[in-house]
RNA sequence: GCGAUCGUAGCUCAGUUGGUUAGAGCGCCGGUUUGUGGUACCGGAGGUCGGGGGUUCGAGACCCCUCGAUCGCCCCA
């Protein structure tokens, strides 16, 4: 199979094509179709950064900085890295380009990010993204916006049952740090039952530990103080508005007092749908609060939320698409019609219908070549005891007037 | 980074306890038949059995290594 001196492909990259690509582009359709709704300006964005950009922002220790990034260095020596995430190279951009100025600012943009991981069902190295920002408002109703938003792609996409919105709030930056000192003490008295996994957590993201998977950890996690002890009345207050924007807004939600975010910038509003039909891969939709990000990268101090999902993982839940199908199919049934097959086919197409032409191989087998791309009407031409002999059928019962007086209009019929 | 399963034509797969020139269906190309029709029949092209090494008189089948895929762990979207 895998021959000799052919290429292959990099692990964790695909090659999207067929029902596949239909999926994915549906997704993304489907995404610039409700951004739209919601005001949101597209935005295009480098797909590399300098290191720092990524280092600094999602934290030193993390996984995805610390093991995952595609870092390399360019012909003249700096350090570069291919983005595995959105939000650090849109804060970059937003500070880089003045984007203050439109602030409070609703972008959307979508493309690939790269993580250096084992793949797996619904992981890949080479993944894509769709992702939804607003900077520079510090309003909880951007936060209840951006999850409206979320929640109504997913109906439209079809995908909502089995998906459930969990929420949590971290905090402001005070509430994390007295809530992180509290569990890191909490979880040092009970090293010793704790897992291996959850031992090395405990020095490098001891929030995760809350969410282990392993037996052993539950009861120490369980038992762990709650992130509302520390709330302050500030962080509460802009938890409730989120809440009750939510349940004025119909969007239906869990509170999951264990959900943390992977990356360091989170504060406040954190959040994951999440669906039990994709395995381990079951975040589908993810993000949260970001305000104390772009001060850290050295601008203004500005308020931020943002989402971002998996368009793979998205792709994977929606049903079988029915493809479009093809207008109109034209058989030249003998080599003498093969350029009036050709002049035809071009009027169609810039007669604005989808056309597809059938005029190589054995002429025996063209007309059944054509019917097996189960087009909507079949344009046949032959010759028959020495007469052009010329016909548009319908394959199912339905007329189409526009396609049927581009067949009549016969500038395309020489002789 | 760790564990498990898998890897035979373009695609989906068979290949019996290791035994002569590796098979089928679909697809592709050609022919005959039919003759406004996704027909039937015949023929053809296409495989260093993922790659490398080993055991054996003999390996697609067994062993080791390697690459890749899949599913968990981890991480995350």
């Amino acid at each position: 199979m895998a021959k000799h001196n052919i290429p292959s492909a990099i692990r964790g990259t695909q090659d999207i094509f067929g029902e596949d690509q239909e999926r994915f582009g549906h997704v993304v359709e489907t995404f610039d179709r409700v951004r739209r709704l919601y005001n949101f300006k597209r935005a295009e964005l480098p797909v590399f950064e300098a290191t720092g950009v990524f280092a600094r922002s999602l934290g030193e220790s993390t996984d995805v900085v610390s093991k995952e990034m595609y870092s390399f260095e360019d012909r003249s020596g700096d350090s570069l890295t291919l983005r595995p995430e959105f939000t650090a190279g849109i804060a970059r951009a937003y500070l880089t380009n003045g984007w203050q100025q439109h602030a409070p600012l609703k972008l959307a943009t979508h493309g690939p990010l790269f993580r250096y991981e084992r793949p797996q069902k619904g992981r890949y190295r080479q993944f894509h993204q769709i992702d939804a920002e607003i900077i520079g408002a510090a309003e909880p109703q951007a936060d209840v916006e951006l999850l409206v938003m979320a929640d109504q792609l997913l109906k439209e996409l079809g995908i909502d049952q089995g998906v459930t919105l969990q929420l949590n709030t971290l905090g402001d930056s005070a509430t994390r740090a007295a809530w992180r000192t509290a569990l890191v003490d909490h979880f040092e008295k009970h090293k010793g039952e704790l897992s291996e996994d959850s031992q090395n957590r405990l020095e490098t993201n001891p929030l995760r530990i809350l969410d282990s998977k392993e037996a052993q950890d539950r009861p120490i996690a369980d038992s762990a103080p709650d992130i509302d002890e520390f709330l302050s009345d500030d962080a509460a207050a802009f938890f409730a508005s989120v809440t009750s924007g939510l349940n004025a807004a119909n969007v239906a939600w869990q509170r999951n007092s264990r959900l943390v975010r992977g990356l360091d910038y989170y504060r406040h509003t954190a959040f994951e749908f999440v669906t039990d039909r994709l395995g381990a891969q079951g975040t589908v939709l993810g993000g949260g609060r970001y305000d104390g990000l772009i001060q850290n990268m050295g601008g203004p101090a500005t308020p931020a939320v943002g989402w971002a999902a998996g368009i793979e993982r998205l792709a994977m839940l929606v049903d079988t698409l029915q493809t479009p199908k093809l207008d109109v199919a034209v058989v030249a049934e003998n080599r003498d019609r093969e350029s009036e097959a050709m002049a035809l086919v071009s009027q169609l197409r810039r007669g604005g219908v989808s056309t597809e032409i059938f005029a190589t191989g054995s002429p025996k087998k063209r007309y059944n070549r054509a019917v097996k791309t189960s087009p909507r009407f079949i344009a046949s031409l032959d010759v028959r005891d020495g007469e052009k002999t010329q016909g548009l059928s319908a394959q199912g019962d339905e007329a189409d007037d526009r396609i049927t007086s581009l067949f009549d209009n016969r500038a395309w019929l020489k002789g």
